[in-house]
Parts: C-alpha cells; sequence; structure tokens
DNA sequence: TCATAAGCACAA
DNA sequence: TGTGCTTATGAT
C-alpha cells in the first residue's frame, strides 16, 4: 500500500489541451496561480498550478515529483485566475499556452516575481558645475540633458537618447553624478490625483459622464458612440478621475497604432499619478515592473493594446476600449483572444463600469446596445468650432490619371495649398508599387512562396512579399527572357509621393506608412513636422487614419478605394466604411471648414453613396439589418477551423474528416472545408473549416463534445491546425 | 557505408 | 512545442 501523495495539477505551456498531476512534498507549498518546475518528458519547464486534486486516475508510479516552487504567492489574483481559465475554454486554446500569452515574458522564463528597484543618476553639485573638454562632446550633451530634468535622468531618459548606463558611470566616477533609488512605495496615491482642467464638457459629453458616474459601482457597458472630435477622449478623463478619486485603479486598452503621443501627453497633463504606459519600446524588465507595481496597486491608470487586458490589478474600478472597432484587438495568431470581449468578462466578475468608444462602432457593439446589454452615449456635435466637413464621389472612369491624380483632384489640392493648409492623401498600400512586369514577355514578379505578387520598394531597391517577408534585391533583367524593360505595376505610397513632388515642386511632403516611420521614434518626430506646419501634403497609409489631430488638414483625398468595394467577406464592407469614416475624419478638425474627396471608377457603389448621403450611423443600421437578415454575425457565432500543410491533400482531407465530426451535430451549419483566401502562403497550403451556430453557447457546447474526437483524427496529427472563435476574416 | 533529413510518438 | 528515436534518401 503506498500512502497518499500530494498532488498538484498543473498547465504546461504545450500546444495540448490537457492538464498533469505532479506530487510535491511536506516541504513544498504550491500556491494555487503560482509556477512551478516541473520535469516534462526530457526537459523541465515552467508550468502554473491549476488545481489541487484529491485524486488522480494515474497509477502512483507515472507521477513525478516537482522540482521546484517559484511562487509563493499567486502570480494571479482569483480574478485573473478565472479569466484565464475562462479564456482558455472560450477560445478552445491549451491553458498553459494562455498562461504563457497573458503573463510578462520574463515569469514565463522563470524570473522572480519581485519589484527590482530602478535607479536614476541626480546630478551633483560638482556636475553643476563641471565643464568637460571641448572635445568630450558625450559628456557636454549628458550634462545638458540633465540640467533640461531637474538633474534628474532615468533609465528611460537615458535610453531615449541613447546613452548607455556605463557613459553615466563614467561621470559618476568624476563625481558628477551620484545614483540614487526611486522608491515605488513613495509614489503619491492619495491627495490631488487629478490636475485641474479648463474646458468644460458640453451638454452630450455631460450627459454620457453622468450615465457612466451613476454606474461607478456595478457592471455596465457603455458604448461612447461618438463622430470624429465629438471629445470622446475628455468624456475618458473624466470618467477616469472620478475613479482616480475613489482610489481605484482605471485599464486603458489603445489600437496598436493608436497610442498617438497626443493622446498619451494629455493623459499625462490631466493626472498627477503613477501612469504605467506599455509601449513596444519598453524592455522586458520595465514591462514587469509596471506589472508587478499595478497588481501592487502602485500605479493608478494602466494604458496599453491589447495584452495590457491580462494585467493584475489591486483595486480596478474602470475599463475603456478606445476604437473599440479596431481590428487590433483580436490576436491574430496562437492564442485568438478578443481582448474587447474578454474585458466585458473581466469587468462582469469585478462589477465594474466599462466604456467601448468609437466614432465608428463594431457591428457586434451596435448589436448589445440592440439587445440591451451595452447603453449607447452619443456624441454628435463636433468640438469647438469645427464644422462638419464637406465630402465629394469624384468619378474617374475615362479620365487621365497622373500616378493615381486626376486633375480635378489636382485643382483642388492646389486651392487648398494656397490658403496654407494641409491635405492628406490616403493611399492604403505602402511600398512604390505593388508589383513588377516585364514588358517584353510578360513576366510578373510573384512570391515563389505565396499566392502573391511581390511588392516593389524603390527606396530599399528590393522586392519584398508583404505575406512572409521574403525579400530579394530588384533584378537587373527579366529573370525569364533577360529582357531590362521591367516595369512597376501600380501605385504605392512611395511612388504617390515622388509623384506629388514633381506635381508641387516647391511644396513639402511627407510620407506616414510603416517603412517611414520604421526607426525608433520616427513617428513622433514625423507627427511633431506636420503640427509645426513643416508639410504641406501627407501622404499615408491607415497608419494615419485613428486619432490624430492636425488643426491645419483641410482636405482629405482618398486616391484608390475601389480594390476595398468588392470582397467575399461580409466584413469588408463594415471595415471599409470605418477606414473612410476614420480618414475623412482626420479633415477639418481646426477652425477651417474640411473637404473630402474620394476617387472612384465606381461612383455609384452604394456603399459610397450610402456613406456620402447619409452617415456611418445611418450605414451601420442598414449593415446590421443585412447581417440579421442573412443570420450572419452577431446574430449567429462563428468558429473557423484552420489547418495547413506541404500538400494541398493533407489538411483538406482533415477537414473533410472534421467536417463530418461536426455534421452529426444539428445545431451547426457546417460551410467547407474550402481553400483560404490565400492558398498558399509562406510555402504552406491553407484550408479551412467554417462552423455556425444560433449563438456563441451552442457552439460552445458543439466544441466542448466534439474536440476530442477531432483531436483523435489519424490526420490530426500530419497537418498543423488551429481554432478561430470569433474569426474576423473568413473568406 | 555513413550522414543528414524527414517522419513520428510522446510528455504526468 | 521540444526532444529523441526511427526510417528514408542520397552522395561517395
Amino acid at each position: 500500500m503506498s500512502k497518499p501523495k500530494r498532488l498538484v495539477r498543473v498547465a504546461v505551456p504545450v500546444p495540448l489541451r490537457r492538464q498533469f498531476d505532479y506530487s510535491y512534498t511536506q516541504s513544498q507549498s504550491p500556491v494555487l496561480g503560482g509556477r512551478l518546475l516541473v520535469p516534462f518528458g526530457r526537459q523541465e519547464v515552467i508550468s502554473y498550478v491549476v488545481d489541487f486534486p484529491k485524486k488522480t486516475s494515474l497509477s502512483p508510479e507515472q507521477i513525478k515529483p516537482i522540482k521546484a516552487v517559484i511562487d509563493d504567492k499567486p502570480l494571479c489574483d482569483p480574478h485573473l485566475f478565472k479569466l484565464i481559465q475562462w479564456a482558455a475554454s472560450y477560445y478552445q486554446h491549451p491553458i498553459g499556452e494562455v498562461f504563457n500569452a497573458c503573463l510578462p515574458s520574463l515569469l514565463t522564463k522563470g524570473t522572480a516575481a519581485q519589484l527590482t528597484p530602478e535607479y536614476y543618476w541626480q546630478l551633483t553639485e560638482a556636475g553643476q558645475l563641471a565643464v568637460p573638454a571641448t572635445n568630450a562632446v558625450k559628456q557636454q550633451k549628458i550634462l545638458q540633458l540633465a540640467k533640461a530634468h531637474q538633474g534628474k535622468i532615468n533609465a528611460q531618459l537615458l535610453q531615449k537618447n541613447s546613452f548607455t548606463a556605463s557613459d553615466l558611470k563614467k561621470l559618476a566616477s568624476k563625481g558628477w553624478f551620484e545614483q540614487l533609488q526611486l522608491s515605488a512605495q513613495n509614489t503619491p496615491l492619495t491627495g490631488n490625483l487629478v490636475n485641474p482642467t479648463e474646458l468644460e464638457p458640453n451638454k452630450e459629453q455631460h450627459q454620457a459622464l453622468a450615465q457612466i458616474y451613476a454606474k461607478q459601482d456595478s457592471f455596465q457597458p457603455f458604448l461612447l458612440d461618438g463622430v470624429t472630435s465629438s471629445g470622446k477622449t475628455e468624456v475618458y478623463l473624466r470618467a477616469i478621475a472620478q475613479q482616480l478619486e475613489r482610489q481605484k485603479q482605471v485599464l486603458v486598452l489603445v489600437p496598436e497604432i493608436g497610442l498617438t503621443p497626443q493622446t498619451l501627453s494629455r493623459f499625462e497633463t490631466r493626472f498627477n499619478c503613477p501612469i504605467a504606459m506599455l509601449h513596444s519600446g519598453m524592455t522586458d524588465k520595465q514591462r514587469l515592473n509596471q506589472w508587478l507595481k499595478t497588481k501592487q496597486g502602485l500605479t493608478s491608470i494602466v494604458i496599453g493594446t491589447r495584452s495590457a487586458l491580462f494585467t493584475p490589478f489591486k483595486n480596478l474600478g474602470l475599463i475603456i476600449i478606445d476604437e473599440e472597432h479596431d481590428l487590433s484587438f483580436k490576436q491574430q495568431q496562437g492564442f485568438r483572444y478578443s481582448a474587447r470581449d474578454l474585458a466585458l468578462f473581466r469587468a462582469q466578475q469585478l462589477d465594474i463600469p466599462i466604456v467601448l468608444g468609437s466614432a465608428t462602432p463594431s457591428m457586434e457593439s451596435q448589436f448589445n446596445v440592440e439587445q440591451g446589454k451595452f447603453k449607447r452615449l452619443s456624441l454628435t456635435r463636433r468640438a469647438a468650432n469645427a464644422q462638419a466637413p464637406h465630402s465629394k464621389i469624384f468619378d474617374v472612369r475615362q479620365r487621365p490619371l497622373n500616378q493615381g491624380i486626376s486633375q480635378p483632384l489636382k485643382e483642388h489640392i492646389e486651392t487648398h495649398l494656397a490658403k496654407g493648409q494641409q491635405c492628406l492623401i490616403f493611399l492604403n498600400r505602402r511600398g512604390f508599387a505593388p508589383s513588377m512586369l516585364c514588358h517584353d514577355c510578360g513576366w510578373l514578379a510573384e512570391c515563389n512562396r505565396c499566392d502573391r505578387n511581390m511588392t516593389l520598394h524603390q527606396q530599399l531597391k528590393r522586392l519584398h512579399c508583404h505575406h512572409c517577408d521574403r525579400q530579394i534585391f530588384i533584378p537587373k533583367s527579366c529573370p525569364n527572357c533577360q529582357s531590362e524593360q521591367l516595369l512597376p505595376i501600380g501605385l504605392g505610397t512611395e511612388r504617390l509621393e515622388e509623384a506629388l513632388k514633381s506635381l508641387f515642386p516647391d511644396k513639402q511632403i511627407v510620407r506616414v506608412d510603416r517603412d517611414s516611420t520604421r526607426r525608433k521614434d520616427a513617428m513622433h518626430t514625423i507627427i511633431d513636422e506636420i503640427n509645426q506646419g513643416k508639410a504641406d501634403i501627407i501622404v499615408g497609409t491607415q497608419m494615419l487614419a485613428k486619432g490624430h489631430h492636425f488643426p491645419n488638414l483641410t482636405l482629405v483625398a482618398v486616391i484608390d478605394i475601389d480594390g476595398c468595394l468588392f470582397s467575399a467577406d461580409y466584413r469588408a464592407t463594415e471595415r471599409t466604411a470605418q477606414l473612410l469614416t476614420q480618414v475623412a475624419g482626420r479633415a477639418g478638425r481646426g477652425q477651417a471648414k474640411g473637404e473630402i474627396i474620394i476617387q472612384s471608377h465606381h461612383p455609384d457603389h452604394p456603399l459610397l453613396v450610402n456613406l456620402f448621403t447619409q452617415n456611418y450611423q445611418e450605414l451601420s443600421k442598414q449593415m446590421l439589418a443585412e447581417r440579421k437578415t442573412a443570420q450572419l454575425p452577431p446574430y449567429s457565432a462563428q468558429v473557423l477551423i484552420r489547418a495547413q500543410a506541404n500538400q494541398l491533400e493533407q489538411p483538406m482531407a482533415f477537414l473533410q474528416d472534421a467536417a463530418n465530426v461536426f455534421k452529426q451535430y444539428s445545431q451547426l451549419e457546417v460551410y467547407g472545408p474550402y481553400p483560404a483566401p490565400m492558398v498558399k502562403r509562406a510555402g504552406k497550403m491553407r484550408v479551412q473549416l467554417l462552423l455556425q451556430a444560433a449563438n456563441k453557447k451552442q457552439l460552445q457546447q458543439v466544441l466542448n463534445a466534439s474536440l476530442e474526437v477531432i483531436e483523435t483524427l489519424p490526420m490530426a496529427k500530419k497537418v498543423r491546425w488551429s481554432i478561430d472563435v470569433d474569426p474576423q476574416e473568413v473568406f
């Protein structure tokens, strides 16, 4: 008889929908939601405690003892722990991988969950008076930097100005600086957290706030539906202020590219409290520190992109989701969660209000308003003196286009420029040209690993596949017939910029796309330049569509939207309408009236006509009605099973087997399997299977019952497959 | 005949 | 997913 063992059930970060049991000794004390080091196969891995089972179906000799306990206190509070478990089950994703995706990367590697002290450098009296040698340029610059910041240089400032700690250590050895510890505990969380403001909310903002205030202690989702420049941010700031005064913390989620410096500085000037801004330039250590501080209640506001949703809070009082319609809230690979939807779960659990803001609300949120789950708060008036812009569709059929620009558009640009105003030319295609063609034999530059053309980047002198990242030098001659007549095909932002430079030789033209803003801080610099009036014409991709505020920008021109008007995906209309509305919203945010011009070969297309004779709000009512008639989400629920392998036959066969399993459930509609919109990507052949049920609950039931069977299908091991609950791109 | 690549099973 | 074992391929 073996004596009963102490058992612990853990989640291991492997793609297995299974949990594993280990034993531990009396001297070890693992905690729920804490980490363990366990032997796993031939390795040792970090794993997460999810349960302490009384008994197990395994025989005692199968159970290995744990190697070590890493945390003596839980990493996740019970709420976060429950959120993670719920998310793993809802998105049908292995729970160990979910833990890994939710925690700061240092914690997944086993780093202790302890705040490491942060240091800063303080300029000494000797440093104040120090005069470095004339050739010691770096020393001079560091001293200048210190003097510009009250003698204090912290790690961020150091990094931002590309100095290193060893530079400072050298100066410290001269006695010019001393290193001091920044104590987290001394940051004030009481007293005057909110700085006064002279901005008075208008009537609509007032009404919205009154409703939010009224629900300060209970779960209530609000859809803050406000046209561009109607002052959504001011509503956020005041709603936050109210929670701060009650000693509560606030979580603000923003889209990936929406972290505009302007919005951030508004937060910083308004609040006199520690704000954790989780941005991409942060080191892993800084991230962990902000995470730990927030958990201990040492920060008041957390602003971050989708993964910030999983920050633990001591006392969370409000969640805000800015630009809630934005696709970047849905992770598109691995653990495919929607931060917006999980935020709702979190708010419900904590019984706190949540505000989803957008000028172009998603169909899902409007549906929730319709169902009475969300309360709509409308802001219809543009702030201050801003007038609604005037919009026109230019029919470019049979008209000559000079690099995509029609003569009337050129004249409109001239008119605005003549008044000293700025123009934004929008083209959602980066690079010089979408492809390259041989004039003699018709050869086209295609990616050999994907079903797409390679984009021509003239500046980088490369052909670049935007789908698999393959890059090659531009060939001098055609690989097929050796002709040197290789021509760019189509129009990208690089080429448009070049064309505008020759059309308006005496004007300043800047380009804003992923390529021109790749360098660190480049975005910031460019935005500053635009606001200082150093740019007359701005060429940009959707990067510029959101959130930016350029007071002197009066003309927005959309060069080529035709490609977005026809798509098999039912969500394409919604996305195009959102994009156009957001881009249009950049015009006329200052005193002068704005103008929007859309060039199209389909000027009678219902989407364009409806968008401009009505507005997004009206159009979205129609779109919602169409979804209802067709029983498409949000009036139904979908899951997409994706599979890929080297040959098309394998994922096809697997998904056919899977489809046969799913077809046994009468609640389901099964569509497919069918080849993915881009069949070949990065050398893999991709196939998908779409499942639809009347609602999310039914879909969950079927998935829970059927995935065990799917996993054991013989083909399941031969292909790489994944589950996408509430998919964003179906066709 | 050896060396490397591809396929496969398994994890408590 | 990472590992190690087995099998296939192929160059010399």
